[in-house]
DNA sequence: GGGTTAAGATGACCGCGGTCAATATAAAAG
DNA sequence: CTTTTATATTGACCGCGGTCATCTTAACCC
């Protein structure tokens, strides 16, 4: 017989994720130490690693979290009519997942649900960003030779590449608007006089 | 006064390599220890990082020299016609990559060249990709509206974005190749008639 | 040869993520 | 209230990547 979710459960985690949340924002991503978080929670080691599988899956609950909230804002703003809109849009989501190497490799990570056994919060991040690009070219002015998920499908990979050239000593001179915007221009409004 | 490069040196770093090499071949790349490498090299730990930067930095290289083996078959090969000829030739490297989740870390990892200082091979090998792709679509029967280079760096994208996929519990049901096809379609051969 | 110097090799040591047998505590059963 | 049982917590311990002061060896000079 299953019991119950203890109260004394739900307080140690909650001040694991706030003494982690508290360390992020002081020092950033890269710093945060499991000895320090539990340090600052006040509990032992090894409770950390009962409330989170590892490191990396308590990054993945902060990093969506703070996607989660970029989407929010996404999903109240209107459809962008132009590609420079769009990318206007994409904008400040990028800057946050480029904002630290290591939050980047979570996202790449994670994007994909690299567990294949469970969805984490970031891949949900990511099934839930297809859904909302997709219902903005639903209605667009853009290409319709394909359909509105497979657009939403590329725009998501070419995010991917322009934030990675970001990190890339190849070609960090441009920014990621700068790399961003001729890819969108490309896949989403092909010329059709100069097919 | 810098001295040459002591002959013993150079065998020790062989060793090393070839000590790497084995293990990955007779376990896989993610089993690969540092431990284990310097045992069978008959060398000290410390030996192994004065040769490598860290352990990741040596992968990149067992991995670059295997991408770039595949390059080399690539590069040997007609350019290809249509864009299921493109997904073909591409599909031995793109089942390389995702072979094991730790390679296509480190090829994610590198890909964008992860040190900003120095471009590593993997790094290379995605220019020297570039490259070959860009020539080929200089005559090849698919879209004109945008230059070589910059399809060149789409196809790219959606590789990842098709192999990122692969590792996906979301989208894991279809094939790399079923989910390539449609992305280089769609970038390389817009439907003119029905933008 | 003997002396000097720079390159190379060494292994004890550290940091940090992650484990697990032992222990404590809350809730259900008697 | 006592016993039983599922759930939480603990911290010593481990694995493994990576460092560094120290020692060894090869090359150059006289």
């Amino acid at each position: 017989m299953a019991r119950a979710v203890q109260q004394r459960t739900l307080e140690t985690r909650a001040r694991l994720i706030a003494a982690a949340e508290a360390i992020v924002s002081e020092e950033g991503f890269e710093a945060l130490r499991v000895e320090e978080v539990v340090q600052r929670a006040g509990t032992a080691k090894g409770t950390f690693f009962a409330h989170f599988r590892d490191k990396d899956s308590l990054m993945e609950m902060i990093v969506g979290a703070r996607i989660d909230a970029y989407l929010d804002a996404l999903e109240g703003a209107a459809a962008p009519k132009t590609v420079d809109g769009l990318v206007g849009a994409l904008m400040p989501l990028c800057e946050f997942m480029t904002c630290e190497r290591y939050v980047f490799d979570i996202v790449l990570r994670y994007s994909g649900a690299a567990a294949v056994e469970k969805i984490g919060p970031v891949a949900t991040t990511f099934g839930r960003q297809i859904e909302i690009f997709q219902r903005w070219f639903a209605g667009a002015p853009f290409r319709r030779d394909v359909p509105p998920d497979l657009l939403a499908e590329g725009v998501q990979a070419f995010m991917f590449q322009a934030m990675a050239a970001h990190f890339c000593a190849l070609h960090n001179a441009q920014s990621i608007r700068e790399r961003l915007a001729p890819y969108l221009d490309a896949w989403l409004s092909p010329d059709r006089d100069r097919l």
